[in-house]
DNA sequence: TAGATTGTTAATCGATTAACAATC
DNA sequence: TAGATTGTTAATCGATTAACAATC
């Protein structure tokens, strides 16, 4: 049985909780990561499952392996070419954080069709070249970061290159056909969430 | 009832559909608002149920008073102070960003330990400052974007000094009192579900 | 009136949790 | 052996969807 979303989801947590541990012991139990999350250890158990992961009776999961089994899952050790549209400041900083690397996501590209923007980094290229670039380098993941009013545009444009699968931040629900997985972060929205929380508790 | 976070966090994706219509119709209708976004429309009116917007059979919803009952349970026209830790990359391009507003938030301040930061923009404030503004501006929602190793310290830091809603870009998860609200944005761990995805299709 | 739409109640679906046999 | 932990099966919980009466 394939994945659900919703488990693949936390993989990422596992593993950086996983690796954030100082002194690591040899063996893990399902119990201990759910006690450090804050989750069921049945659920812990479940989502690891869908891993090569395999736990012993008694003594729980060798940490090592599990970390491994995670990093091969998530295809940590794949070196997968991904590119960002906007070179704007969420599109730089993005292009300049070194997290992604972590996970096998190598960035390789940033369009924007500010041309001013284009001389900062050599990884910054004209939005004409985007069409020659993902072509080229086989690009099927990609950023958007423009803003809401050339999201759809580009989002369009990318899937007509081959990508199929979109991260998007721009505040829009993007139209895509069904083979490509987007995924949107709305910042703003994700703040506003937690305003009206805030308010809720007065 | 209070509402579900997960019935809130559609809220901005509505609003947002409804303000980007151009030429809006008098009436909407949740089959229409559904057929947009790609949702059961029985999940629309519920959703919609939990703000003060009233349907008529027949009709649906008035559009304008729609955004103006989301804008409302939203909070978009109060005005909620909000503080950045973390001036880097992405702390910066949060400060320069305009979205915020259209849900009342107003970015007042941000924080960072380098010196150099704090000249850029009179926004920015040594990291000294951090306990003396939050606590002259009462400001109770902050964003940190600061690196992993760095953030539960920042974390409880805020928390001292009253603020009470974190949103967090650093790749862990904060240990946080119950009453305080946390939500995590973790891009590179989005990345790695996408990449995931891409695999699964070959 | 007839028809479209709301809002609510009941049914379904999926995810989480509880229970427990297997096992090291 | 006794005890801790896994992995699985059954029960529960919550969210979504279906059905439908009310209504404009």
């Amino acid at each position: 049985m394939s994945i659900p979303i919703i488990s693949l989801q936390r993989l990422p947590i596992y593993l950086n909780y996983l690796k954030s541990l100082d002194n690591k012991d040899k063996y893990i139990s399902s119990g201990a990561i759910a006690r450090a999350l804050g989750m069921g250890e049945v659920l812990v158990r479940k989502d690891l499952a869908f891993t090569s992961a395999h736990g012993k009776s008694r003594t729980g999961y060798v940490t090592e392996e599990l970390i491994s089994a995670l990093e091969e899952f998530l295809g940590c050790n794949k070196s997968v070419p991904a590119a960002i549209v906007g070179a704007g400041g969420l599109g730089c900083a993005l292009l300049n954080y070194g997290g992604f690397k972590n996970y096998g996501i190598n960035v390789v590209a940033a369009f924007d069709n500010d041309p001013k923007k284009v001389n900062i980094s050599e990884k910054i290229y004209p939005e004409s070249a985007l069409k020659g670039e993902i072509e080229r380098q086989k690009i099927k993941l990609a950023v958007i970061c423009v803003p809401a009013s050339a999201a759809q545009e580009v989002c369009d444009e990318l899937i007509a290159c081959g990508v199929t699968a979109i991260l998007n931040f721009a505040p829009l629900l993007l139209k895509a056909p069904p083979q490509v997985s987007v995924r949107n972060i709305d910042v703003a929205a994700n703040l506003a969430v937690l305003s009206s929380q805030i308010k809720e508790e007065l």
